[in-house]
RNA sequence: GGCGGCGUAGCUCAGCUGGUGAGAGCGCUCGACUCAUAAUCGAGAGGUCGGCAGUUCGAGUCUGCCCGCCGCUACCA
């Protein structure tokens, strides 16, 4: 537990549109808990993603509003950004797959596969609009769904039956750019061979342990399958372009986004270790064999990240493969999956519009979705804060303090000798820190959360057993002990809701007029110090708070 | 259609390789307490573990079929 190298890699949110409370809950969140523990505990953590810019949704939205896609990039990077800083999601780095360097590490990975064999060109036909003079992606091309004869099914699925569709199976194609009838032609592609790691691969993933089920079987059972060559370059113009050296294929390519977004993995940890000034630094979490990586992505992005990453990987050679992909399920809203498209879930700045950061982290961490789908209504967020996270830990802090500063003057008692049940207050606490960590490095966060609310029950359950408003009228020695007692469960506590609620741990902490840095385990607070102004860590919500 | 996951108390969820009378939080009921954001602490009620059949001395936990929800199905990423 001394000094490993985590890299925490987070998925990529595409800069098409605001995204949701789902992404939130299913990715950056667990990251950042994830990432933040692992710092108390004394690791070195690498904690990385950035905004997708490329993509076919992008440039759709784009065309719908008549600009250019790097308008749209831009908006929503800056709302990606505003959202982390309000939430506290503890980047190392957060860049986005449009800059100079993403390119040039996209490129090495590119040569490198190439070089070993596992880059080929193909010929494949494909729908073209001949008045736009270019090729047409699936959803570009609309027409009468086979199935159901709705007459604006999508190239790749239909909106109305929601089959999946090719786009040649359309009945009376037509361009969604000009309207006019497009026809086959040929087109070269670059394609990864996958197909030549399906063994090399299937071993790996059979060897894994402690990954979730769902991951796992989802992985070994696409690679069962078989592993087909896919393609990695598109008709496009928004996009990285291939190296300059590889023109067999001819003009108009771009590298696909599923490619290159992966590999921002590698060009962040790159990116920070030069603007660091240490252009080498990203190795220890990249080529040590020691070091651990996590990807913390949702339940539709495990193939991407447990099989066809980990063959890019391999083909390239010399670099580790994933630790572990604790994908999440989706956090759903009356159970429906949100979708940033359709409305459904609202966005994240909504939410941080209308709630303290820790509150909303609070929340969503004992509602992530590890193992299920999870509904989470906004009734239930009100009710996890009010019910839960007031009642239980910010009251508790303000009682505490609060008979502290009636009876002690505003500072910390000085103990006299400890009763077993101090003693064994101390110790539950100090084992709740143990509990938790084991179960946030299993990167089970719910479970973690809760370790550490129990403690903190613990310690009311002490205070009621032990009545110090009453010992106060008669024996301030024993009440200087038991408050003595109740402060340091209060900052050991303040480390184990850190990696949780950072923003209010860290008041307490000022509040008990400790300093930082901190450490995994249970602080001590002088006797005689003198505490800050109290006030409540959280606020009460109202019941309409998230009512429109 | 195929593949994977899931369906457990009113609500949100835990239950690893099958084994003492099925769990937690919240809600609810009763009691204690009153320092504290009408907060806290204790006790209790509440479930045919989606349905049917099977394997087993014994299944929420294994097998088959069925129903429902979610994801993937390679041009969304």
């Amino acid at each position: 537990m001394s000094g490993k190298h985590i890299l925490v890699a987070v998925a990529w949110p595409y800069a098409s549109g605001s995204r949701h409370l789902g992404h939130l809950a299913g990715a950056y969140l667990p990251a950042d808990i994830f990432a933040r523990y692992h710092r108390l505990a004394g690791n070195r953590v690498l904690m990385v993603s950035g905004s997708d810019v490329h993509g076919t949704p992008i440039t759709v939205r784009a065309d719908q509003e008549g600009v250019e896609p790097q308008v749209i990039v831009d908006r929503y990077h800056n709302e990606f950004l505003r959202n982390w800083e309000e939430l506290g999601i503890s980047w190392d780095l957060y860049t986005s797959t449009g800059t100079d360097n993403h390119r040039e590490v996209t490129w090495d990975v590119f040569r490198t596969l190439h070089e070993h064999g596992y880059i080929v060109p193909k010929t494949t036909q494909q729908f073209y609009d001949p008045e736009a003079e270019r090729f047409l992606p699936d959803r570009y091309v609309e027409g009468t769904c086979p199935h159901c004869g709705y007459e604006s099914a999508r190239g790749d699925q239909c909106d109305h039956c929601g089959r999946q569709l090719d786009p040649e199976d359309l009945v009376d194609p037509r361009s969604r750019i000009t309207g006019a009838t497009p026809v086959m032609r040929p087109t070269e592609h670059y394609f990864l061979r996958l197909s030549a790691f399906e063994d090399r691969l299937l071993d790996w993933l059979q060897s894994r342990t402690g990954w979730r089920r769902h991951v796992l079987n989802m992985a070994i059972g696409f690679t069962r399958e078989g592993l087909q060559d896919r393609a990695i370059t598109r008709d496009l113009t928004w996009g990285i372009p291939l190296p300059p050296e590889f023109t067999e294929i001819g003009e108009g390519k771009r590298i696909y986004v599923w490619f290159e977004a992966v590999i921002g993995y590698l060009s962040a940890s790159k990116e920070w270790a030069q603007r660091r000034g240490e252009p080498d630094a990203w190795q220890a979490w990249w080529t040590d064999p020691d070091a651990e990586s996590y990807y913390f992505i949702g339940k539709d992005n495990i193939v991407f990240h447990a099989v066809i990453w980990p063959c890019q990987l391999m083909g390239y050679g010399g670099l580790n493969l994933p630790t572990d992909v604790p994908a999440n399920q989706y956090v759903t809203f009356k159970g429906e999956k949100g979708s940033a498209s359709r409305g459904v879930g609202r966005s994240i700045s909504w939410y941080t519009e209308r709630l303290q950061p820790d509150a909303l982290r609070y929340a969503l961490a004992a509602n992530l979705p590890e193992q299920n789908d999870t509904d989470l209504s906004d009734g239930d967020i009100v009710r996890r804060v009010n019910e839960e996270l007031v009642a239980t830990w910010g009251n508790l802090v303000n009682r505490v303090l609060s008979m502290t500063a009636k009876n002690f003057d505003g500072a910390v008692p000085e103990p006299g000798e400890l009763t077993d049940v101090d003693r064994s207050l101390l110790e539950r606490v100090d084992r709740g820190l143990e509990d938790e960590a084991r179960m946030i490095e299993k990167v089970e966060l719910r479970a973690g959360l809760r370790t550490a609310m129990e403690v903190a029950q613990a310690v009311n359950a002490y205070l009621n057993a032990t009545e110090p408003w009453k010992t106060a009228k008669s024996d301030r020695a024993r009440t200087g002990t038991v408050l003595w007692t109740a402060i340091q469960s209060l900052a050991a506590l303040s480390v184990g809701f850190e990696p949780y609620l950072p923003f209010s741990s860290a008041r307490l902490r000022g509040m008990l007029g400790l300093d930082e840095p901190l450490r995994w385990g249970r602080l001590d607070v002088a006797p005689g110090t003198r505490l800050g102004s109290i006030e409540p860590l959280f606020g009460k919500l109202d019941e309409d708070v998230l009512t429109d």
